[in-house]
DNA sequence: GATGAATGAGTCTTCATTCAT
DNA sequence: AATGAATGAAGACTCATTCAT
């Protein structure tokens, strides 16, 4: 295996999975066809199972890729120092969930909700996403923490339980996005941020 | 065109819609074959295409009835006179939507995102699902404006706004019982309750 | 089972045929399903299936009665006294074929000829049709013995051949008017009348 | 892409066709599955989908063909050069009808009478087959020019109404050799022929 | 006799996956 | 490693026929 065959695993890799991801976005899970991702990939059939070998293998790393495409878009966020205020924190997080779904040309918040819906029937893929999501919870926590020792916002409950609140209108805006359109759903993120706002003094 | 007749057909109706909202709810819409309900129902396949004509329309008919149910069980406190505060009116929509969606032995929160994802590609049920959501943000809107008027939550955006983020916080909440679990959305509810509270000054 | 009842009897099975005939001629043998038929006839399943036995059997009773209608309209000019001259015998069978079948909102044409094609694999079918087309060539030998002997038509082949061929002339009608159209049909059927006036010296 | 796919292509292709000619031909159009062909063709259902996107399609090509083999038989007949004489004409038109069907043991007669029955509600069909029908119009209207130049047959009516005539005793020729069988259609063929002597005074 | 709801075998078609070349 | 033709199990849906009421 010379090391300009290892580029093209990767580069092939890649495009396939690139295909897959627009093709799941565009018509749903179970409506994409083997080989509508096969044309789209501009590969041919053998070559597609040769790197993934099955379907559902390509709907794991599809979602996979989007979730950790995500996660790495949110992390700075998450681990900002100085961390935002709470209300800008919603708002940089939501702000940032939007324009990294344009990116591309697919619309990552469906294909997440498209993951969702699939993981209840695949547990690989449902591992996976708890992994991701926990992950998440765990980075929420922490900031829910400086929250509370920076005196910005005080709960009776415990930082994880305020994490979940998060992850919950997170998600939430993701799936109104998704059914009503993005516009409802920035209005609902605008709304959320004003919440925390209030919540923590920020506003009259 | 007896009597009996009509009831006997309301029966069958109920008798196939139930058995596949429990397939549709164990095992997704797509892997859920026609011939798992048909057995499910205990009728012949001509019966059950005698009652729904097609499987999208099967599919349409559990999800709208899902919705509908929900919506039933919601609007009594939506609609509540004299109108929770908002933690406590949070508290009640998600200790609502918990209840419910235990009852029958089908988890309604699961069938419910297996529609968000359907709706994607299915027009007639993106309408279906649309309709009912916009129905609660009315509902929502105006209990917003009660709140508005009562001095119980002063928002400078306008009520429909804080409806949408209401609605954000229980789709969230769906989400996250159906990916995480019922225990951390229960936590994540909890949380959500107590923000409210905050925001209202309920809370310390 | 009083008279009344027979007379009913009667009726509907009128009505029935009647029905099955416009849906056999409007929509082929195969793509007319038998709730098409029942629907069309007024009656129930169960009364339709109470006069035939079967889709086959009303197929059978449905070209049955075509060619015994068809039939009841030829014979007058098969056995004319006095017989009119082969050129003007075949313009009147013509003529009363497609007189025949514009009547009843049905077009026998189509109807016979989806016989034929029926009769490949209904045997039933087949010997019913062959029974009425052997008794035209009865009827049409006796015709051409008639020219025959009058002087009217002399060929070296016997007249039960002339009669095939006559045959043959209509059946080429028949076909000709289903496939390109009634028009093609008749501008045939006179050069057809032509030809016979030409062998017979009625022309220059 | 290599030049041996090309061929197998085409001989895949002839195997399916030919599978179905002889299914059709022998049980009818609708009572042939798709197993059926699928099995005589000695290929998968995919293969055979391969080829064919639908049953109709595959009937459209089997009766197709039937008119196209037909046709390049008839041709050399039709453009004869020198062109028969009427009675000599048709009889080489019906000879050739005869000996081509039995060829390949599929009765091409059985399935152009199949055809015309089918492209009462196949409006595809219907147009193949009424091109294939008006170009033998044209060419039978050809050929009648040149009798009515030579001398050969005088009619009043123009050599078009001649050529429908003749096109009728063809169509004729095959509706009754397949419904009272190839000794009767014959026995029709010959006497057929002798008109036409007759009318030209090829005989006394 | 009449009804029409119910039956269920049978049909066409799709599509994830394999494997000979 | 790549190709893409071939596979065949499985799916949605139909419709001639029956039979409890």
């Amino acid at each position: 295996m010379p090391k300009i065959t290892e580029e093209r695993r990767t580069l092939r890799h890649r495009q396939i999975l690139h295909a897959a991801r627009k093709c799941f976005q565009r018509d749903g899970l179970h409506a994409t066809t083997m080989d509508d991702i096969i044309q789209a990939s501009g590969l041919s059939a053998g070559a597609v199972y040769g790197y993934f070998k099955s379907k559902d293998s390509l709907i794991l790393a599809a979602v996979d890729e989007c979730m950790s495409d995500l996660v790495g878009v949110l992390r700075p966020i998450f681990l900002g120092n100085p961390l935002a205020a709470p209300h800008e924190f919603v708002h940089q997080v939501l702000s940032a969930i939007e324009e990294f779904s344009i990116q591309d040309g697919v619309d990552l918040k469906r294909l997440a909700l498209l993951g969702w819906s699939e993981a209840q029937r695949n547990d690989q893929l449902s591992e996976s996403l708890q992994r991701y999501y926990e992950d998440i919870v765990i980075d929420l926590t922490r900031a829910t923490e400086i929250w509370n020792e920076t005196g910005m916002l005080q709960t009776r409950r415990g930082p994880r339980e305020m994490a979940h609140a998060l992850l919950a209108m997170f998600l939430g805006y993701v799936a109104q996005a998704t059914i009503l359109g993005d516009d409802a759903a920035q209005v609902a993120g605008r709304s959320l941020s004003e919440l925390l706002a209030i919540a923590t003094h920020q506003l009259a």
